[in-house]
RNA sequence: GGAGAGGUGGCAGAGUGGUCGAAUGCGGCGGUUUGCUAAACCGUUGUACUGGGGUAAACCCGGUACCGGGGGUUCGAAUCCCCCCCUCUCCGCCA
């Protein structure tokens, strides 16, 4: 959410935000709706202190003289709640358009409509060129019995799968080298709620917007968190910290639930598009400062890239442009990891910032030197998330004989194996 | 799932219809005292919105709202009524 303040002083740069986001909000009924609240609240502001004043003066009356200012104020109390209930009948339709105008994208944001337009920054490594045919992670999941979609299949459903032998293993490691690169960089390790109530995720920015991604709680109230930088970054919500704490560096461990809806036909193979996979993700809170902001945002975009380098694994760094931005971000940097069988780039990884635009929503907020209350900003970038980091994991490291080599980073995690062979 | 207790300021904890944004204690901040520290003493100390003064800052003076959330009664609600959420205790069930 962005401070109404700004959006009144601002209009034009909102509208810009929204050209650029391609999002369409009708920012002048914002803007007209705001003022005319205002001035409802104003009148009724008024009136609300001559009836706290008159009736302070009860208590020291006589029997008829309270019941003849009883009268009088009988009148001024019809009033009030006449206001009130106009304000009431307005308030809905504002909440609803500040909830969805989107957070002011960064200069450097590039134009663009989706994301064939994002912008290259620079690629790391190489992608490897075979002297045999190399499977893909099906192929070599299913060989290897690392992997079993079509049980799965028969038990949740599409877009579902069981990690089997190694394969269970592999996930674990990966997910625990992550978690301890981490925590040695300084983040706290986080195992949060699955299970979050609408306020966190509309705290996040989640809802309005994201009901069809999300699974929801029909029985009971709750949502089934799609990462855990729901959780995460909600951790603080409502809270006024004190700038000495601040940064805080959160590193969050969940499995993460995603309906995928409207992606029918779309990444069917595999285990690259699932509705359940586990995260590590890395959640920054600094203070309200925008080259903060920007310096906490390289740090974690260099975490996530460390982690890709030591799983010996060539990726890309892209710009992620306005059309394909979300309605919180400021700017968000994707990671995109080599898969030999998409023979391209997939996203791994996706690093964004949001200045005070999840803050205000939460509550999130600390007091600076000075004395003054801010909100924080928020970021976070994915550290690692399996299966799909799996895919490239087996696929770039896959042998002619049809074993697959486990990183060395990996292997204190794997009891010291160094290839995952054939079984029998 | 059943029965009961409770949710008040950073924390603890009073307050059962008006003079309560809320006693008191702790903590925090400023000061006095002190060779230094501690102790003691004095003062100060919530958030948001809003009107005015001031240089759009600091700051000053007013107003409104907020005592888990929402609704109701009333001229007036932290206080009474209803619904919801959360926490705790006991019982049941289960890992």
């Amino acid at each position: 959410m962005l401070d109404p303040k700004f959006i009144r002083e601002n209009p034009d740069v909102v509208k810009d935000a929204c050209r650029k986001k391609r999002i369409d909000v009708d920012v002048d009924r914002l803007v007209a709706l705001d003022g005319e609240m205002r001035d409802i609240r104003r009148k009724l502001e008024t009136l609300k202190a001559e009836q706290n004043a008159r009736s302070k003066q009860m208590p020291s009356l006589s029997a008829e003289g309270k019941a003849a200012l009883r009268a009088e104020l009988k009148v001024l109390s019809d009033q009030v709640s006449e206001g009130q209930n106009a304000l009431k009948a307005l308030e809905p339709e504002l909440e609803g358009l500040l909830l969805r105008v989107p957070n002011i994208p960064a200069p450097e944001v590039p134009d663009g409509k989706d994301d064939t337009e994002n912008v290259e920054l620079r690629k790391v490594g190489t992608p490897r060129v075979f002297e045999f045919t190399p499977k893909d992670h099906v192929e070599l999941g299913t060989s290897l019995d690392l992997l079993d979609t079509e049980r799965a299949a028969k038990i949740a459903g599409s877009r579902s799968y069981f990690l089997k032998n190694e394969g269970a293993l592999l996930e674990l490691a990966v997910l625990r080298f992550a978690l301890d690169h981490m925590v040695a960089s300084g983040f706290t390790p986080m195992i949060v709620p699955h299970i979050v109530n609408e306020d966190a995720m509309r705290g996040t920015a989640y809802l309005p917007g994201g009901e069809e991604q999300a699974y929801q709680l029909t029985r009971d109230d709750g949502w089934l968190i799609g990462t855990s930088e729901v959780p995460v970054t909600a951790y603080h919500s409502g809270e006024i910290l004190n700038a000495s704490q601040l940064p805080i560096r959160m590193a969050g461990w969940s499995s993460c639930y995603r309906r995928e809806a409207g992606t029918y036909g779309k990444d069917t193979r595999g285990i690259y598009r699932i509705h359940q996979f586990m995260k590590v993700e890395q959640v920054i809170l600094c203070r309200n400062d925008a080259e903060e902001s920007r310096k906490y945002h390289a740090e974690i975009l260099g975490h996530a890239e460390t982690i890709l380098q030591k799983l010996e694994l060539p990726y890309r760094v892209v710009n992620v442009c306005g059309g394909d931005l979300g309605r919180p971000q400021v700017q968000k940097f994707d990671v995109e990891t080599w898969m030999p069988s998409r023979n391209g780039y997939g996203e791994t990884h996706s690093a964004s910032r949001f200045h005070d635009f999840q803050a205000r929503r939460l509550g999130l907020r600390y007091r600076d030197e000075n004395g003054d209350v801010k909100f924080c900003h928020t970021l976070n970038n994915t550290v690692i998330a399996s299966p799909r980091i799996l895919i490239p994991l087996l696929e770039n490291h896959q042998n002619a004989d049809g074993s697959v080599t486990i990183p060395e980073c990996l292997r204190p995690y794997m009891n010291g194996r160094t290839k995952i062979g054939p079984k029998g």
